[in-house]
Order: C-alpha cells, then structure tokens, then sequence
DNA sequence: GCATATAGTTAAGCACGCTTAACTAAAAAG
DNA sequence: CTTTTTAGTTAAGCGTGCTTAACTATATGC
C-alpha cells in the first residue's frame, strides 16, 4: 500500500511501451494476414478460452450477439474456427479455435514476442533470474486476485 | 541465455493475459469514448512521440498518407489534435495532442491500469518491491537495445 | 401444455476507414 | 530557371463491421 507509488511509478512507464509496442506489431501481424482488427481479437480471445458461446464472445467484445455470429460466420468460413453444436443445451454454440486459427494465432503471439526475446537477451543471468522470479510473483498475485471474486 | 527457457515460460505467461486484458480494455475505452480504434491508435502513438509528421504517421500506422491524412482531419475537427505548418519546411505538418486530446488518452490508459493497480495491492510489500526491481531491470535493458540501435 | 425467455441467425442499411488516382505546393537537383 | 522529388490533400469507390428488427428453434416456468 505505502510502496504503490514508487511502484506505479517503474511498472506503468514499461507496461505503456510495452503496451505501444504490442499494438503495433498486432496491427502488423493483421494487415500481413489475411484477418482484421476484430476477427483478430476473437480469435485472440479464443486462444485463451479454448471455447466459447456466441454470447460470451458477445459480451467479450461489446457487441452485439448478431455481430458476432456475422464474424463467426466469416472465420469459420475461413477455416479459422470451428462451431459445433452444444450437446447441453441445442440452442447454443460452441465455438473453438481451428487448427489453422491455432496456428496463426499462435505465429502472431511469437511474432510479438520477438521483441521480449531481444529485451531477455539483454539481460545478465542473475538479472533474467530477478525478472522472472517478478512474473511469478505476479502471476500467482493475479490468481489470487481471480479465486477472490 | 541458458535460463532463457525458463524465463521464456513465466514471462509469457504472464505478458499473454496482460496483451489480452489492455486489448479489451483499450476495446471498452474506445467504445465509450467517441472515437474509433485507428483513431486511438494514432492518438496513441502521438502520445508517445509528442509529435509527429504525416508520413511518420503514416509509416508507424502501415497505411497510406492520403488515410492518415483523412484521420488526422477528423480528430483535428474533434478538438483531439492539433495540426500546424513546420517551420523548416512548409510542406510538412506537425500533428500533435491537443490539450483535450492528452486528458481523453490518459484517462484511457489510467482505466487500464486499474487491473494493474488491482494486482499490485494484492502483493505484500516484499513482493511489490521485487517486482518494481524487475521492471527497473527491464527498463534499462530496454534503452539498451534501442541505444545500440 | 401453453406462454415466455433464451440462443443464435439473417437481412437491410449505415458509418467508417482504406485504397487509388489526380492534384497543389514547396523543396532539391541539375 | 527548369525539372524532379517530396509532403500532404481531396474525391470516388469499395469492403467491412456494426446496429436494428424480424425470425427460428430450443429451453424453462407456471
């Protein structure tokens, strides 16, 4: 609580670059693929979900339920996604990552990580081991946090 | 460069919900705010850079200057940018934040840090210390590589 | 079992950003 | 001084995603 300043203060100037730096490699990666903005970030939170209703993805994205199955439509056509039926419930869909989508999904997440790798080659083995030890701290911080509510 | 594995997995890890958390934020932002996503985009990047040409525009946005061009004049209309004459050469334009511009940006970025803060007051202070360490760490690392550039 | 709610689809219409192409104006090159 | 290059603007046309509204089909409540 007492350190939050100094805290906010080294995180929030990284996190903007990193923030900056991401947008635009994602912008990139979408205008060499052959997907936009949005397909891209469903397919993104897709690759994070495993699977998803229609609905899900329409509060997900702030949209409506019509617009989603639109885009769903459209990635499904290019083999991107896959939407099955929900044995549960017949009204409701299930729709999950493709092959393919996995694929270039996951091609568009190592190409932004191009530039951590730079940043972690630049590193000494006892500075890498500090850094890491930092995300496990916050990845455990964030479980918490998830469990919490 | 042997750790590099290691550190790879927790650094990832963690980067992939933080990329995914900011996208929908920023995602959320920009449909409350009356902008659009190439707008924020661009509103973004002059945020970092403070000002800039069309062409730099143009280059970062990976469109043509005839698109940034149109954009730029619609956020110049929406009181969002500034746009005057280079001195040094008067066929370029200098485009920057305009004082609304600058508030409407940072409070977009403050919303995506309240995720941020949220973790941050989830750790002990012995654990916000060694993370603030590892990002000061990052930092540096960071003006290295663009240094040696 | 009938009424209502929920999940998703389809179609019409609109706004937006992007591209290409033609253009103006200023700087650089010769 | 003339030619060429560079910086940016303008306009037409296109594709895309979004919204609203009407619709189908399954599930739930009384």
């Amino acid at each position: 609580m007492t350190n939050s300043i100094q805290f906010s203060r080294s995180v929030r100037k990284w996190m903007n670059t990193f923030v900056h730096r991401s947008m635009r490699d994602s912008a990139r990666f979408v205008k060499t693929s052959e997907i936009s903005m949005p397909q891209f970030f469903m397919l993104m939170h897709l690759h994070q979900r495993e699977h998803c209703g229609i609905s899900d993805l329409s509060e997900h994205m702030d949209t409506s339920t019509a617009a989603v199955s639109q885009l769903v439509d459209k990635l499904v056509q290019a083999d991107l996604l896959l939407r099955s039926e929900d044995p549960n419930d017949r009204r409701a869909k299930k729709v999950e990552l493709s092959p393919k989508g996995k694929t270039l999904i996951e091609k568009g997440i190592e190409e932004r990580y191009r530039w951590v790798n730079e940043v972690s080659n630049a590193l000494s083995d006892e500075e890498a081991k500090k850094v890491a030890e930092a995300f496990e701290i916050l990845g455990s911080a964030m479980k918490r946090i998830e469990s919490g509510k």
